[in-house]
DNA sequence: CGATATTATATCGTACACGATATTATCGCG
DNA sequence: CGCGATAATATCGTGTACGATATAATATCG
C-alpha cells in the first residue's frame, strides 16, 4: 500500500467505500428519523410504509413491496404492526382473494398532516441546500437504479 | 398537490426522498455484494468488519464499532460468527480484561487477497466513473457526518 | 373441465441493528 | 486500601430483512 494507491481507485478501507458511506448514512438517516417518529409510534421502514400508502391508499402487498424494494416476508409482520397500531386495515381483495388490500384509516390520515412537517427536519439535518439534496437523492436513487439492474443481469 | 409541489421542497413521497434514495441503495449494494461475498462465506456486514480491521489489526470491539457506527450488541454475535468461521479470533486484553482485543487469522489475510477485486466489481456496477463514484461517496459521508452530529446535538 | 403452472401472501430460519440492562474490570478519591 | 463511579463488553427483547419454502387462489392449456 504506497501512498497514492487511493488516487487509482476504489479500495478495501471502509472510509473510501460508497458502499460503506451509504451503509452508515442509512444509519445516521434512522438516528435523525428515530425522536420524529417516537410521537407517531412509527419505526422508519413502518413510516416508509405508510409514505406510499398515503401516495396511493389499496394498494396490495405486491405493490407496497415492488415501490419499497421489499419482499413478503418484511412486510407481512411490519403490516401486522401497523394494522395493531390502527393505521391500517388488511384484506382479502373479493376480486383476487390471494392478494390482500391495505387500506388507511382515519388516524393514518390524521397521521399525515402530522407528518409533513418531517422532510423539513431532515432537510436542516442534513445542513445542505434544497437543491443540493434534491441533486444528491437524484444521483443516489440513479446509483441504486444500477445496481439493481446489475444485480439482476449479473454479468 | 399540484403539479409543482415538487419543486419547492421535499415531500412525504418515498421517490422524492432522499433517506428512501439511501435507504433503498443500500439494500441494492447487499444484493450485489450477495453473490461476491457468497464465495467468502461472509455477509455484507462481516465484509465491512473484516475491511475495517484489515486497515487495523488488532482493535478492540468500541473501535470497530465507532468506525462502523455499531454497537456492541451488533458487533459481539457478528464476531463470532467470524471467530466461529475462522477468520478472527477474540481475547481479553491482558492490559485491561475489559477490552476484546480481535486478530485477523492467517486465513483472514488469504481472504484479503480475494476481495482486492470486489471495489472492482462495485465500481462496474454502478455504471458511473470512478471521478463521478468517488465524489458521490464524499457527498454521502459528509451527509453521514452532519446528520450524525445534528442526532447527536438535536436543534 | 380438469391437471398443471403460475401468482400472491405467509411462515420459518438466520442475521443484522438498536436501546436498555447486566456484568465485570479499572479508576479515582478519600 | 476500599468503595463508588466509570468504562468495555455481553445479554435480552423487539423489529427489520432476506432466501427458501408452504399454502391457497387463479390462470392456462390440453
Amino acid at each position: 500500500m504506497t501512498a497514492n494507491d487511493a488516487d487509482i481507485g476504489p479500495d478495501l478501507t471502509p472510509d473510501n467505500m460508497l458502499c460503506f458511506a451509504i451503509y452508515s448514512a442509512n444509519h445516521a438517516f434512522s438516528r435523525v428519523y428515530k425522536p420524529l417518529l417516537k410521537d407517531l409510534g412509527l419505526t422508519f421502514p413502518q413510516f416508509l410504509v405508510m409514505a406510499a400508502l398515503w401516495v396511493e391508499d389499496g394498494q396490495n402487498v405486491g405493490a407496497i413491496g415492488e415501490k419499497l424494494c421489499l419482499e413478503s416476508s418484511t412486510l407481512t409482520p411490519l403490516l401486522k404492526r401497523l394494522e395493531a397500531l390502527g393505521y391500517v386495515t388488511r384484506n382479502r381483495d373479493p376480486d383476487d382473494e390471494r392478494q390482500v388490500r391495505v387500506n388507511l384509516t382515519v388516524d393514518a390520515k390524521k397521521l399525515r398532516k402530522k407528518s409533513l412537517a418531517i422532510p423539513g427536519c431532515l432537510l436542516a439535518a442534513s445542513g445542505m441546500t434544497g437543491k443540493d439534496y434534491m441533486a444528491l437523492q437524484r444521483n443516489v436513487a440513479r446509483l441504486r437504479d444500477a445496481l439493481l439492474e446489475s444485480a439482476a443481469n449479473p454479468p
